[in-house]
RNA sequence: UGGGGCGUAGCCAAGUGGCCUAAGGCACCGGUUUUUGAUACCGGCAUUCGGAGGUUCGAAUCCUCCCGCCCCAGCCA
């Protein structure tokens, strides 16, 4: 890990860590352990990433362990595929659960019991009410439930029902368990809530050896204590649980007490971080599959060049909280661009060509340039870049008639090309619509190097390949899938796609990049960091677009 | 209208009665350096802590009332 990460981990200081910090010291506990605990129904997202730096930073902050908990109660909504990637998600963000991965799943049979012995204590009963009248039963927000006519079933007749329910003897939703608490409680979460429901579904896991499964809330708790979770930490939506939780705890023979905390959960402009619409931007096709670059998935950031390091920079940096935030996603950029500036080499790459020909530079002539991989660090060596007569410079490096700020390249005005030489454009050709389609040039050979002997200077240096040796290369350039900063918020999410949210260009980069492996990544000179895609390949590369560089040019030109 | 949670700058967030005429980061606005209009560096950016009262020598921090936002009526998690 970096510096940084390390800085972020010893300061990091919030209210669980408090929590914990107390616990510790009055002796509750000897040793902390938490957990994180997705549901296998889909892929890893940001939102994700700050739970995970949480539970795993508090374990190593307190030299505790954390355990990789798949939440798998529900089979009909589970996968194995989930089970693997998020699994390669955990790892690649750098967290290392050691021995301790398990699942709700292998806790059926304990579960089973306890329910069982709920019910002998009377608290717990078998409910033949359907879905809907259960609804109705349960009353409103404002209204407190009625109980059900089965509530007060003798044990016996629970107990037979219960195993009966086990052995697939009913259809789906047939029946319940349920909880036996206060059907009057303000807290809808504690009117006699499910326990088990009638799932005839397969399970990744346990196969068809279940026809009943625990709910969350039955599942969840006792899975803690099972493992020996001294610290439970959620989102907020579960904090209405918390009591349940806790009844739970207290009414079954367990031999661990875990405590739940709940903290609020990461929301970021421009994107969504809903496994639903998620999920739905995968279905529906609007995006290429969970790893699309433009998703706020793990393996779309993966896959975009974000380095692990960043998310875990930037989840220190948002901090933990219990108010809902909605967290600028230039804050997410700075962390990217703050680690690529120091790790990413240098090399050139031109996305919009415009093609310039030094009119007395010898044709067919090859100079081998040298060049640094990284101006802030020597140790990172250089390298050769091959100068030709026919070079490709950046279309937005060039304006015939520049206004009074511009200092790149234009009629008459002197440039410098990196690490090569001073040029002068002398002509611009256009074609029959009027469009610049090639510079003539005249450049100084004296200037080699990038200095001129006579110490002129000269106001602008543009990033250039040759266009004889030089290479093709497919960019890819990544915008903000969503165009508004809160997606949906004014009716459809669908709606503030962003169209421009990918575009596709033929690039010209110096020839050493054929020999970039997916997933590297390097710094096109003044455009941004650039990694490479799956799809490369040596004859054909292909760059996504990171993230690019800030450009205060571009923030001016707007004025 | 029941229950739970939250309100400190455009965004995130320190702060737990005096050292707060309120940290830090992002964003933004200047400026210096610069063979990346990048980076780095320097400076600016809340007399005020949702509002109103009150307690106190002293309040963002304590009390009261009010206002606003979020979550909960899945046999999802």
């Amino acid at each position: 890990m970096s510096d940084t990460d390390v800085e972020n981990t010893e300061n990091a200081s919030d209210f669980i860590r408090d929590v914990v910090r107390e616990d510790l010291e009055s002796g509750r506990h000897d040793a902390i352990v938490t957990r994180f605990p997705p549901e296998p129904n889909g892929y890893l997202h940001i939102g994700h990433a700050k739970s995970m730096c949480l539970n795993f930073g508090v374990a190593s902050d307190f030299k505790g362990r954390c355990h990789l908990r798949f939440d798998d109660t529900n089979p009909v909504k589970e996968e194995l595929e989930y089970i693997e990637s998020i699994q390669e998600d955990v790892r690649w963000l750098g967290f290392d659960w050691g021995e301790h991965i398990y699942y709700a799943s292998d806790n059926f049979e304990q579960l089973y019991a306890w329910a069982v012995h709920l019910i002998g204590e009377g608290k717990a009963y078998v409910d033949d009410l359907s879905a809907a009248e259960m609804r109705e039963y349960r009353g409103t927000l404002t209204e407190p439930g009625k109980p059900s006519p089965y509530r007060d079933r003798p044990v016996d007749e629970n107990l037979d029902l219960f195993r009966r329910m086990r052995s697939g003897e009913f259809e789906d939703g047939a029946r319940v368990l349920r909880a036996k608490i206060d059907m009057a409680s303000g807290n809808i979460n504690l009117r006699d809530p499910v326990l088990y429901r009638i799932l005839n579904a397969h399970h990744p896991r346990t196969g068809d050896a279940w026809h009943i499964y625990p709910t969350y809330d039955f599942a969840h708790g006792q899975s803690d204590s099972i493992e020996g979770v001294t610290h439970s930490l959620c989102t907020l939506e579960f904090a209405d649980h918390r009591p349940l939780y806790d009844w739970l705890i207290e009414n079954l023979p367990v031999e661990t007490i875990p405590r739940q905390y709940e903290f609020s959960r990461l929301n970021l402009t421009y994107t969504v971080l809903s496994k639903r619409l998620l999920m739905q931007l995968v279905q529906d096709g609007h995006v290429h599959g969970w790893d699309d670059p433009r998703m706020p998935t793990l393996s779309g950031l993966r896959r975009r060049g974000i380095p692990a390091a960043a998310i875990r920079d930037f989840a220190g940096l948002i901090g933990v909280t219990k108010s809902d935030s909605t967290v600028d996603m230039s804050l997410f950029d700075h962390c990217t661009r703050d680690l690529l500036n120091k790790s990413a080499l240098r090399r050139m790459g031109v996305l919009r060509p415009l093609k310039i020909v030094i009119e007395n530079y010898p044709e067919g002539e090859v100079e081998m340039i040298e060049a640094q991989n990284h101006p802030q660090d020597p140790d990172a060596g250089t390298r050769q870049v091959p100068f030709t007569r026919e070079l490709y410079v950046e279309q937005e490096d060039f304006m015939e008639e520049p206004p009074r700020k511009f200092f790149r390249l234009s009629p008459g005005r002197e440039v410098r090309l990196r690490y090569a030489y001073f040029v002068i454009c002398r002509e611009v050709i256009k074609d029959a619509n009027g469009e610049v389609i090639e510079l003539r040039c005249t450049y100084d050979p004296e200037t080699k190097g990038g200095n001129s002997p006579d110490g002129r200077k000269v106001k602008a240096t543009l990033h250039w390949v040759s266009a004889t040796e030089g290479m093709q290369a497919e960019v890819r350039l990544y915008d903000h899938l969503f165009k508004e900063e809160e997606p949906g918020a004014n009716g459809d999410f669908l709606d503030d796609l962003n169209p421009e949210s990918l575009s596709v260009l033929n690039a010209y980069v110096e020839p050493l990049l054929a020999e970039v492996g997916a997933g590297d990544t390097v710094q096109f000179e003044r455009q941004g960091y650039f990694c490479a895609d799956p799809d490369t390949s040596r004859d054909a590369p292909v760059f996504n677009r990171t993230v690019a560089l800030r450009d205060s040019w571009a923030k001016a030109k707007k004025k």
